[in-house]
RNA sequence: GGAGAGGUGGCAGAGUGGUCGAAUGCACCGCACUCGAAAUGCGGCAUACCCGCGAGGGUAUCCAGGGUUCGAAUCCCUGCCUCUCCGCCA
């Protein structure tokens, strides 16, 4: 959500930042809404005060035993009677605005680059060595299955888009997510959390999937949503609060299932399990204050690094460009794992500043030590990591001629004593 | 799911139709006293928005949304949430 004041100061420099994520001139139809609910906000507001003066004194008159006066009942009656239609005409005009501003996308930060999609993304760092194989690497969807990666039960009691782990499959999940958590929790300085995974409205309107993203969303059929990311509840724990100075920084970190629709994104990613309707990710949230978030950004990505650092799994830090980026993000970074079975780097990561985009939405703010009133904090979100595909990554990276698959060092602490996947049947 | 109680400022907690943006206590900030601190005394201390160059003025907010009334923290309805008891249940 964008401070409308940002726009009535400088209405060229908002539309300059909207058309970096390509959209059409804005600033000149959200000021003339503005001005209009203005005046009619004043015209209401001037109508009250007038009510509350009369009533004052209509109130002495009775209090002294005396009847007011037959103009005084007749303008406060008058006045009864026209203020509700101000009030509908002030809300319409505000319902207005919101619905216009809250469908806009965050600004993106200065240094982001230019460009409308993922051609436009620039690497800014690289990690660690493609293993050399002396056969030739296959994919994980045709490695997994002897493994116990059932897509076809997955797809047979759910559909597409659902898989089924089994086995000794099941067990290595379970290993990344809890060595993701382990590791999040502890030496990263995360607080580990066990969020709802059902949220209201309110929450899906504050980190931005609501009202324009509705679609990818599952819903129940009481109402409430299935979140797409624990970034939803984790970052909507503060909604609406007022945190001390001295709380800040707060970091969160939960392993929850996401639940997307994937509307859109029909037939990309239609084999394997990089594409799920249904996933498990370690995410990362962070409350800063503003002057902190840009380096929070950093360390947080640095955290989601680790984990494919310890893994042993190569990748590259991705910076995204302005058209490439998610609607509430100013700067994100995403971590490109590699895949030498599909010979390509995969978006295994997220990391954004979102600054005071979502808590304007949620309503989060702080009081600044030594300062005076309250201030918008800032939000940052990042998957540390997203542990499906990096189920994905393990196999590809870790396989073997024979077509089973090593058990990183990392994770054999996490594995029962397993220490390597063999096929099956 | 059934029955009951309740939601007031950072916290606790008064307040049942106008004199209430709201007593009091605690916390916090400033000043005084003090070598310093504590104690004490005095003063200050919600949020958002609108008008105004400013000084300043105004509006709204006592969970939320409706309603009654000239006027609602206070009365009525609905919803949400919390607590207690019962039922069911992993």
């Amino acid at each position: 959500m964008h401070d409308i004041r940002l726009i009535r100061d400088d209405p060229a420099a908002f539309d300059a930042a909207m058309a970096r994520r390509g959209l059409a001139p804005l600033a000149e139809a959200i000021l003339a809404l503005d001005s209009a609910r203005r005046d009619a906000l004043t015209t209401q507001q001037e109508g009250l005060a007038r009510r509350n003066a009369l009533s004052k004194q209509f109130g002495d008159f009775k209090k002294q035993g005396q009847n007011p006066p037959t103009d005084l009942v007749a303008e406060l009656e008058s006045l009864k009677h026209n203020l509700p239609q101000g009030d509908v005409d002030v809300a319409a005009k505000t319902e207005e605005i919101h619905a216009l501003l809250s469908a806009l996308p965050n600004r993106p930060a200065a240094e982001v680059p230019e460009g409308a999609d993922e051609a436009g993304n620039v690497e800014v760092a690289r990690w660690g060595t493609p293993r050399v194989f002396d056969f030739p690497p296959i994919e994980h969807a045709d490695l997994g299955p002897p493994l116990g990666l059932d897509f076809e039960t997955g797809a047979l009691i759910s559909g597409a888009r659902f898989t089924f782990l089994r086995g000794q499959m099941a067990r290595l999940h379970r290993a990344l997510g809890q060595f993701m958590l382990d590791r999040q929790s502890g030496e990263n300085g995360y607080t580990e959390c066990n969020p709802p995974l059902l949220v209201k409205d309110e929450a899906a309107f504050g980190t931005g999937q609501l009202p324009k993203f509705a679609e990818d969303l599952f819903q129940t059929t009481e109402g409430r949503w299935l979140i797409p990311t624990a970034e939803v509840s984790l970052t909507n724990a503060v909604q609406g609060q007022i945190l001390s100075d001295a709380a800040l920084p707060l970091r969160m970190t939960a392993l929850t299932p996401c639940f997307r629709s994937e509307a859109g994104a029909a037939g990309r990613d239609t084999r394997g399990f990089i594409r799920q309707h249904q996933f498990e990710k370690v995410e990362l949230v962070s409350i800063a204050r503003p002057e902190d978030s840009e380096a929070e950004h950093e360390r947080m990505t640095a955290a989601a690094e680790s984990i494919l650092q310890a893994l042993g799994l190569p990748y590259r830090r991705m910076l995204l460009c302005a058209g490439d980026m998610g609607f509430t993000a100013r700067k994100t970074y995403d971590l490109e794992v590699w895949l030498p079975g599909q010979g390509a780097y995969r978006e295994i990561s997220s990391c954004s500043n979102c600054g005071d985009f979502q808590a304007r939405r949620m309503n989060t703010r702080y009081r600044p030590e030594g300062g005076k009133g309250t201030e918008f904090v800032h939000t940052l979100n990042g998957s540390g990591l997203a542990v499906g595909r990096t189920l994905v990554a393990v196999l590809e990276n870790y396989q073997q001629a024979d077509g089973s698959v090593d058990v990183p060092e990392a994770l054999k602490g996490y594995m029962g004593g397993l220490t390597l996947l063999v096929p099956q049947g």
